[in-house]
Formats: C-alpha cells, structure tokens, sequence
DNA sequence: CGAGTTTGACCTGCGC
DNA sequence: GCGCAGGTCAAACTCG
C-alpha cells in the first residue's frame, strides 16, 4: 500500500519562563530531507500566519513513518543527529526553532494541513512531509499542554502501529465532519501520552494523528537503538 | 476475568 | 452569563 504522510509539530504552552530551556530542546525538531528532494517555497499556505513545507520523498510504509514519529518524540537528540548526518551528506534540514520574542499559542491541527492543497491528486505513490506552525498571540492565563506532533497519513486503516500499545478512551464526532474523533491514552501507567486519530474532512482517504506527550518508556516491540538508527536513515533513501 | 471499546454525561475553554 | 464545541470520564459492554 502505497501511503502519504506529513508530519506537522505543534507546541505547547508553558506556565513558567524558567521552562523556556525545555521548551527550546523540543522545539529543535529536524526533519531530514534527502539531496535530492525539492522542497516548494515556504509560505504556500492559505493562512499567512502558518509557514509550511512539504515534499514528495519516497514510496514506503506510513506505519514506519509513526516509527520515525515515536524516535522523534521520544529520543529527539537521536533524532537531531540523524537530521545533522542527512545534512552532512548533502540532505536538508527543516529547523523548527522557537523565537524567545514571541508568546505562542498553537492552532489546532486542522489549521495546519499543507497536503491538502499540495500534490494536487497526486498522492497515492508517496510520503510528503509537512510542518507547520501557527502563531498567535496569547490572551490571558497561559495554560500548560503537552508537545504534539501530527502525522497525515493515507491508509485504510484507522491506528497504525507505532511501536506503543494505546487504550482508547473517547470518541467525539467534531463538526463539520462525517468522521468521529477516537482518543487513545499510552497504556503504561507512568506515561501520559495521548494521540488523537480522526479522517480529513476533504479527503477520508486520509487519517489524521496527533500525538500529544512525550513516551516515558520504550515501545512494547523494543527496537534496539542502532536498529532504530539505520531503519530511520533506510527510510528516507 | 482482565483488558480494551463504546457511548452518554460531564467538564472546560472560548466567543458572543 | 450563555451556548457551543472539543476533550475527558466512567459505567456498561465486548472479546479473547
């Protein structure tokens, strides 16, 4: 199965300025793009507040695309190295760095999605890659939320396996939609992660998920770190 | 019987 | 303050 993918990382909003050093570790999110890949010009976006990319890399798996989310959550130094090696070897870099200027609030995800406007119908035989950010200012009490992460992803199947055993908790049709809104919770007790899962409204060929948390664990099928490593560079060559 | 899902009720934030 | 919409809770239910 052909699938198409993009990720999008959200921030979050936090109480206190002395957590301003966190915030910037996860806001130091790469994401590699092989030498050869075209990237459209930034700023294609209906909404002048975002700034999008997206691109057509390669033909593979979505399910390994959440693998590469899962490291990216869960071990973002890693993943920063494997964004510096494909910058090392002639690959690009997106950075997504946050500006100490600003006060930030994220829109919601629905705001953010550059494929639907991209790879005008051209998107059964590859992954994109995405990221947007929406800034706003801020009104009133600052509110404290998770990092999130979004991936868009064509497939027929609703939750794909990320490596991480997931309880569903809720389900909520949102308006506008035909597609109801599943809730999942990581299932290990110390782990506060949740992911969101829903259908674009435009196209329910696309599954929409949201992850929210960073895993304090490993996934149920551990991969070793080195397997992780290279499986993550074989996937975007 | 335990783990996971379903689903209506409830909570909360936000705009008017 | 009110209503709406999204998010969460929890009891009932299903399944292996």
């Amino acid at each position: 199965m052909m699938s198409t993918t993009n990720i999008v990382n959200h921030h979050s909003l936090f109480d206190e300025e002395q957590q301003d050093h966190e915030i910037s570790m996860q806001m130091g999110f790469n994401i590699p793009f092989p030498p050869n890949m075209t990237l459209p010009p930034l700023g294609n976006c209906h909404d002048q507040s975002l700034k999008g990319i997206s691109a057509i890399i390669s033909p593979e798996a979505a399910t390994f695309a959440e693998t590469l989310l899962a490291t990216a959550v869960q071990k973002p130094r890693e993943f920063e190295d494997l964004a510096s090696s494909f910058g090392s070897s002639g690959g690009q870099n997106l950075d997504l760095n946050r500006s100490r200027m600003n006060s930030w609030a994220w829109g919601d995800v629905s705001d953010c999605w550059m494929g639907k406007r991209n790879n005008g119908g051209d998107n059964h035989n590859h992954i994109g890659v995405s990221a947007a950010i929406k800034m706003k200012k801020m009104k009133g009490r600052r509110k404290v939320r998770e990092p999130r992460f979004c991936f868009k992803t064509m497939s027929d199947i609703d939750v794909l396996d990320d490596g991480y055993k997931w309880r569903k908790y809720g389900q909520k049709v949102v308006k506008n939609t035909q597609h109801p809104r599943s809730y999942y919770r990581c299932t290990q007790d110390s782990c506060r992660v949740k992911k969101r899962v829903e259908r674009l409204a435009e196209d329910p060929r696309m599954v929409i998920t949201t992850y929210e948390g960073r895993h304090a664990h490993s996934p149920s099928n551990e991969l070793e770190e080195s397997q992780t490593q290279s499986e993550l560079a074989n996937f975007f060559w």
